[in-house]
DNA sequence: CTGTTAGCGCTTTCAC
DNA sequence: GTGAAAGCGCTAACAG
């Protein structure tokens, strides 16, 4: 067995005809002549040949390669999206790199950095807890390189997003905890430089004003999303002369790092202090008792529809002729989804 | 800003100079002048030169892409090894390929087939559930591409493999069940045609022998992983005449679809029957009433494995003159974690 | 110390 | 209908 992968010359020489009409011949082109093509799409499927993706990068500038930097996949909401991702790309004949920034800033722009030495045609995105500034997503415009940002997306700097209605969410979610009996409802937010975390906020006053409720700036707090500042913010809640008796949580792992930190405390989560989430997890499902409540985002979908932007995006770039796409933002509806 | 990335010919224009002269310039070439190499050094970095991968991959015949592929993210044991993986080889400097099977044979083969055409340098592969038969992994020889199996290796066929010492802790979670009080322990086990399945087995019954407990093959159940098929399979052990009063499953998640199982007939996880399995995920230290024991696995560091083991491979199959690495094992140990 | 050249695998004008 | 040749970006003999 030969250790190596049939090429166009080859395949040249076997039929003694040229190297041009092999490709030709390939390509379905229609001046071959009909005998032609078929002798030379035999041989090729015989050898089992397939262009060598290099030749094709050099010639055509481009890789069919797309980079996807998530915070983690241990977060079953990112190995969902990934999941669509794949699926969707895989089917446009794109090739998949991964690279988890693990919520660093530094581990995002190496990953930025990696990627654009790659020369992948595109990236999707969903920034980490730290990123502040964006500097190395700016850079990818120099390369012309697409990206679009997901859930986690950037504040201020225009862009292309897909992200959730997370503000009808957070409503909605604070209106059930009001509906339980909560009269005291505490934001346990992310971090603040993340759109998704400013929509949640909005939903959640805005819930508590429209439901003469009162609230103060003490009751919202924003963790890094790591378990130990979860904790803390938690902590720090129960610590408050009238300690909340609901929160809303960032995720499904904040609330469950939020409800541990309860447990230890010896507060009994979900009957002295409701919880209400976002993400509404798989997994929670195993939990005899998980947040009551938690705002479905349909992940999957929203890595299909990350995937379908950036095709779009990127096979729109390739003609030079074509406007470059405006940025666009698409919004997914969320869903409470009581447990 | 130009969308376009700086080459070699555009530095040696600017420079003056020949393309060979930047090229090995580049390279830090001893026979370079300092001058020279100084000038086109600068001039790289000013430009942000990174050299295209899709001419170094035709010139030296390599990509430095791997590809991984796993049954699915959405476990946790797989998206920490891939984690693992992910940081070792970039720090190699490989980019990584995701796809996954889903545990079905036809996306295996497909996503073998894909690594293929992309001219991968090497492969990491967990085997799905369906896969009974090895041609789609036989084919890659011919292609020269290594691959090295990991967690679920097949059986007889002769291949690198990284995997845990199941057997052992198979061995330590049936005495600790025993040492519970558990005389009728039953196996749920996963699909046949895994190693580890068998392993687990073995573990099983040794321990059941040793103890001096009994143990008859319908205590012994084989589940294709689905919630559905270990559903029944424990439904299947719960209507015996002598119902188990323990399980070992497979892995946490078998665990938990057993004891869900168990909860809709009315009958208390862990009282009635006890549970224990393998992975020790992190995802279990939020359960209220997780398996009782699970042999930790280290996904991690197997992945680590994993990845070093196909560092080795590749960059030894790179030398012509190097005889071929012959297959290698490599047996991680386990660890029986007591919740 | 540096330049010239061929070639990796492929597409695509230009020729006939 | 088919072939010759240039070129995508880079490396590595071979020459000097």
């Amino acid at each position: 067995m030969a250790k190596h992968q049939a090429t166009i010359k080859e395949i040249a020489q076997k039929l003694s005809i040229s190297i041009s009409t092999v490709s030709r011949a390939l390509q379905n082109h229609p001046r071959i002549g009909l005998r032609t093509r078929e002798k030379v799409n035999d041989l090729a499927k015989k050898l089992n040949y397939t262009p060598n993706p290099a030749a094709l990068s050099l010639k055509k500038n481009t890789t069919r390669n797309i980079g996807v930097i998530l915070p983690n996949l241990q977060e079953e909401f990112f190995s969902l999206s990934i999941t669509a991702i794949e699926d969707i790309v895989s089917d446009k004949g794109y090739n998949v790199f991964i690279s988890q920034s693990r919520d660093t800033l530094a581990k995002e722009e190496k990953a930025i950095k990696s990627f654009i030495n790659s020369r992948v045609d595109g990236i999707i995105a969903s920034i980490s807890a730290e990123t502040y500034q964006y500097r190395h997503f700016k850079e990818l415009e120099s390369f012309g390189i697409p990206i679009v940002f997901f859930d986690r997306t950037p504040k201020v700097f225009p862009c292309f997003k897909v992200r959730s209605n997370v503000m009808d969410g957070a409503f909605a979610a604070v209106e059930f905890l009001a509906q339980k009996g909560a009269r005291h409802i505490a934001l346990l937010n992310g971090p603040a430089f993340l759109e998704i975390s400013d929509e949640r906020q909005q939903g959640y006053l805005s819930a508590i004003k429209q439901l003469g409720l009162s609230t103060t700036p003490a009751y919202v707090k924003s963790t890094d999303l790591s378990t130990e500042d979860t904790s803390k913010k938690m902590l720090d809640l129960l610590a408050l002369p009238q300690p909340p008796d609901a929160v809303l949580a960032f995720n499904d792992y904040v609330a469950l790092d939020a409800m541990r930190a309860c447990k230890q405390k010896g507060i009994l989560p979900n009957s002295e202090v409701l919880f209400a989430s976002f993400a509404n997890l798989p997994i929670t499902t195993y939990m005899d008792n998980p947040p009551i409540a938690s705002v479905e985002q349909f992940a999957y979908q929203m890595g299909e529809k990350a995937a379908h932007l950036l095709i779009n995006v990127m096979e729109n770039s390739h003609q030079d002729d074509a406007e470059p796409l405006s940025f666009e933002e698409i919004i997914v509806h969320t869903q409470l989804i009581v447990h």
